[in-house]
DNA sequence: TCGTATACGGAAAATTTTTTCGGTATTCTG
DNA sequence: CAGAATACCGAAAAAATTTTCCGTATACGA
């Protein structure tokens, strides 16, 4: 595997496990993406989310196809082409991805102001 | 202070803002924890969250003050005391964490079966 | 006086995640 | 033939988080 995940899905707890399942940098914003089960290149997915490193949403998208919550089409041709497509697992968690954008966008003047720097 | 956290709060997207806040390894628990409104001593914390050490919880409920999730009451008793709350704010995060702890609930199953090793 | 209890924090080590860099493979185009 | 295009991955470096260990302060009770 490219890169194993030192810290495993958090069996202990359900909260836990919800929150293992997106906590890294990009998944949420990777579910957030592929919301419209439109199925997407990875590079596609890059250029929605410039700040991501390719290299790491790689990783996270393995690890989405790995916990279940996205599905990876390889096509057989040159150059190679694949993409990327939510489940219905990744799906079931839409609500929550929702949920925490809007209160992002509800509460976001509130960091604005405590934390934007001016410089 | 006490920790200094590198990635400050991200102001870039709601979604990324919302994650900030509640992504380290425990503050998704401390809210459920103190979701009553009930005050709590840092020990008492602990003690519901017994695999988190003391000290990592001491450094994100000193985030989550600073971020307006939680507020300190320092009564100044030898020996020392002090008790967590949670605010206004915080609170309103609870929907996500009922959110999350729900489908963790209904969706345990498939990863038990998926990544339960038995040794 | 000495140990206990309590909350907290400094510092370094250990662990984990992310970034950076560069390489593979293959077909088509120029 | 050289280079572009594409997805991917290994490895090491860098960065960030968490753990471990230990010390502070102080009043009380034995």
């Amino acid at each position: 595997m490219a890169y194993e995940k030192k810290i495993p899905v958090d069996l202990d707890c359900p909260l836990r496990l919800t929150m293992s399942l997106i906590e890294s940098k990009w998944k949420s914003c990777i579910l957030d993406e592929l919301r419209s089960s439109k199925a997407m290149r990875s590079s596609e997915i890059h250029k929605s989310l410039p700040e991501a490193t390719p290299r790491v949403l790689d990783i996270q998208l393995k690890e989405m196809v790995e916990d279940g919550l996205v599905t990876q089409t390889i096509f057989p041709e040159l150059p190679p082409r694949s993409e990327y497509q939510i489940t219905e697992l990744g799906k079931s968690l839409l609500p929550i991805i929702d949920a925490m954008l809007k209160w992002g966008e509800d509460h976001f003047e509130i960091f604005k102001q405590k934390y934007d720097r001016k410089e």
